[in-house]
DNA sequence: CGGCCATTTGATAGTCATCAACTACCGTGG
DNA sequence: CCACGGTAGTTGATGACTATCAAATGGCCG
């Protein structure tokens, strides 16, 4: 077992160059490989802060984040949640600053690894291209929750969100046991989309009475994940016209239902 | 009168360097100055196509434009107007393809800069500098925006708006003559703001009525400019507890009982 | 002048925030 | 080990905010 990294540390933009991966020896040039410090977090840790010089960016080992940002006026929201193999901190654009703060949401264990390092590789086009490739990946994320926010209903919200952080478990171990663990609270979840936590509480309720999900606590599992996705996918939000009778449709209509309240 | 650039050409990313400009033959090394194509646009055409491979930027002469994003599942929505200075399909960390559509919001002109005359220029400190710094305003933006549609109440995002508008012109056309020309229609702007165009139409008139701004289609003038800047800042969006007798502050409450309705 | 589109304005109701209990969970300390 | 307190989460009642539907008005261009 050469490799002794986390399970997702396979998943990290370092890795090819962590020297405490054994593919880095194959891969990487003898001069560049990095033996990176270790930090461990207790969940509430501030991993780094907004507005603080970046001089280190952390790769998540184990745990999770979540990033929050405020804005000039003082409006704070989550921006997005991190998992192991995400690299917290990380600026685009070479930004000098911390464009958001990222918050341990358990006891989790990061990397440290300083931006001169960082700056180093960005030399190296390989390496380069897949740094790159993470942050438009982030930025890409954040168009799409923008557009979630400012055009669809919560129950859209809601599951796109489970969609996608399922599908990001499934991209981490492998088959998706669909089963996850949310270690955000519903607040975070809430501020990540746009709604309250009362809000986002009864939703997931609602889809547990419907056989979407079973949630008990943070630990919830998909059941339906066509069905969610037939929730998310559906453009217009789910709009209910007066439903005159003879409605072609109407009878089909999967499991979005769920736009609608409660079953009368 | 050397520099023969129209009046915001002065806040081009690419002034310092292009051809066109008398401040370049100072400034910029021979081989590296512009002469960039020109192309006349009339209102509603593409400057680029979201998906579309990113060969060139346009930096924008005269007119404006509005960027429009496409989720995968075909959501849409405005995501930012652009000024003349800006540049349309400039695309972060080296995209290949561009992630938006831009569209022109009125006849405009706009200046053709292949990339690859941009990616040598981001060679040279000073223009890289530059470049990465627009970026960052532009990501900055787009976080303020999704904080604005997440967390803000229609009042708040529309008076942001206002006085973005104004303050961008203003950086523009020097003093602020607080008059501007909106030159995106009331469904643009629902857009970004993630708003109906009724609602929009709706606050203009209300703000309007009570005299913050004075508007007639897309003529707007904006009278009471720190009126709108309370109503953006105010957090918690002008709630309103049942204002218990003796509520201290009750007779204050500036302009923002805008968020509250039409005066009962 | 006529048609078309953008905008305004009104009426209505859906969605979701807000306020308020209430319950479940978790770690702490007796 | 269990009682306890505090936080996180659930559920209900209510109504504000704003979307939706509908119609009228105004401006612009052919």
């Amino acid at each position: 077992m050469p490799d002794q990294g986390a399970p997702a540390c396979s998943l990290c933009l370092f890795h090819p160059v962590c020297g405490a991966a054994a593919t880095a020896a194959a891969t990487a040039p003898a001069g560049t490989r990095l033996r990176p410090e270790r930090l461990s977090l207790r969940a509430g840790d501030y991993v780094v802060r907004q507005g603080r010089p970046a001089l280190t960016v952390y790769p998540l080992r184990t745990g999770s984040a979540k990033q929050v940002y405020e804005s000039p006026l003082g409006w704070r929201q989550v921006t997005g949640f991190s998992l192991p193999g995400d690299v917290l901190g990380l600026e685009p654009h070479e930004a000098p600053q911390h464009g958001a703060a990222a918050i341990a949401l358990q006891d989790s264990e990061v990397c440290a690894v300083p931006v001169e390092s960082l700056r180093e590789l960005m030399a190296a086009p390989a390496f380069r291209i897949a740094a790159l490739a993470v942050m438009r990946r982030n930025a890409e994320r954040e168009r799409v929750l923008l557009v979630a926010v400012g055009s669809m209903k919560a129950p859209q919200r809601l599951a796109m969100l489970l969609l996608d952080l399922a599908g990001e478990q499934a991209r981490r171990h492998g088959r998706q046991d669909s089963t996850l663990t949310l270690a955000m609270s519903r607040a975070d979840i809430a501020s990540l989309l746009g709604l309250t936590l009362e809000t986002v509480s009864r939703l997931l309720s609602r889809f547990a009475s419907v056989g979407l999900i079973a949630v008990r606590q943070r630990r919830l599992r998909i059941i339906d994940s066509a069905g969610l996705a037939s929730i998310y996918a559906d453009l217009d939000g789910g709009a209910q016209r007066p439903a005159r009778e003879g409605d072609p449709g109407a009878e089909f209509a999967p499991a979005m239902a769920m736009c609608r309240g409660p079953a009368s």
